[in-house]
DNA sequence: GTACTTGTTGAACG
DNA sequence: TCGTTCAACAAGTA
């Protein structure tokens, strides 16, 4: 699954390699995915038609992230805004060179392009962009200017990214004591603070010594300091993690993400805590699965 | 075949 | 009106 790490490298990776090409041609395979976001899209010939019309003949200008988007820049003033979801993933080929992908991993036997789960297909004037997506929940939606999009979309309602300098201690308590739902809920809402997912909300709590399920607006000042840092210092870990596994990604090596090894609670319900050796215990928060140590987490 | 997984969000709820 | 809870989306894996 793309996390925030993986989304930031893959923006290095596509802005490396694709700033200044030229788009000359787009195919949608997907049509649902060009259609609009949400878990309610229905396909539209129209939209379709105005997405792959949209783009072509257009320069590439710069690449950004908010939160886990993609923000495509033209030259022109047009947008491309991109969320993988749970399975999305770009993969780049330039002709007779490398491939660079990023998003959800994929094994070096999957590398033939197009592939059974390619929905959008970007031909720049030096190589191809493949946008693949096995279950199909994210998108790739066009708007004319940026100011349409953030109109249409809902970015007022994420939180600071957590290096953003406005992101500090007396910030995440003054948000946290409006909150009455459960601290892994409110992390995962975005609202906040962005790039928490399930995963990164489990290895937050845990570091913290904070119970998944404890009420945001139960914690203690020195609770909350502990969480803060956590936050920012295993984000910045992972997003170094993913820097070594994707943005050096190539097909004759075919290495792999390195940042899952350094999960201490996520994936590992009923093996010893690595601190207190007491057997982790899984239980549902948020209708997701969450792993916790009952002794350590409080 | 069944259960489970994922990020986000619209709908339901209180 | 608003904050919180919850199911839906798709398809692969165990």
């Amino acid at each position: 699954m793309p996390e925030l790490p993986e989304v930031e490298n893959l923006r290095r990776g596509l802005n490396s390699r694709i700033k200044g090409q030229i788009v000359k041609k787009v195919s949608v395979f997907a049509p649902k995915l060009v259609s609009g976001k949400g878990n309610v899209r229905h396909a539209s010939g129209a939209k379709t038609r105005l997405f792959i019309r949209a783009f072509k003949g257009e320069k590439i200008q710069d690449i950004e992230r908010r939160a886990k988007n993609l923000i495509f820049h033209f030259q022109s003033g047009k947008i491309l805004l991109v969320h993988l979801k749970m399975s999305g993933q770009f993969v780049y080929q330039e002709r007779h060179k490398n491939v660079v992908e990023g998003g959800h991993p994929i094994q070096l036997s999957e590398i033939k392009l197009p592939n059974k789960h390619t929905r959008v297909i970007f031909e720049l004037n030096k190589g191809v962009l493949y946008y693949n997506d096995t279950r199909m929940f994210g998108y790739l939606l066009y708007y004319p200017t940026i100011g349409t999009l953030i109109r249409e979309n809902h970015f007022h309602k994420l939180g600071l990214e957590p290096f953003d300098p406005h992101f500090t201690l007396k910030y995440l308590a003054e948000e946290l004591k409006k909150k009455t739902g459960k601290i892994k809920t409110v992390l995962m809402g975005q609202g906040i603070v962005t790039g928490l997912g399930n995963i990164y909300c489990d290895e937050v709590c845990f570091a913290a010594n904070i119970r998944p399920t404890r009420r945001a607006n139960s914690l203690k000042p020195n609770e909350i300091k502990k969480l803060h840092l956590a936050i920012q210092h295993i984000l910045k870990r992972a997003i170094e993690m993913g820097g070594s596994s994707i943005a050096t990604y190539r097909l004759a090596d075919g290495s792999r993400g390195n940042y899952a090894r350094e999960h201490r609670v996520y994936g590992k319900d009923g093996k010893p805590c690595v601190i207190c050796g007491e057997d982790l215990k899984k239980i549902i928060v948020n209708n997701r699965s969450t792993v916790y140590c009952a002794s350590c987490q409080v």
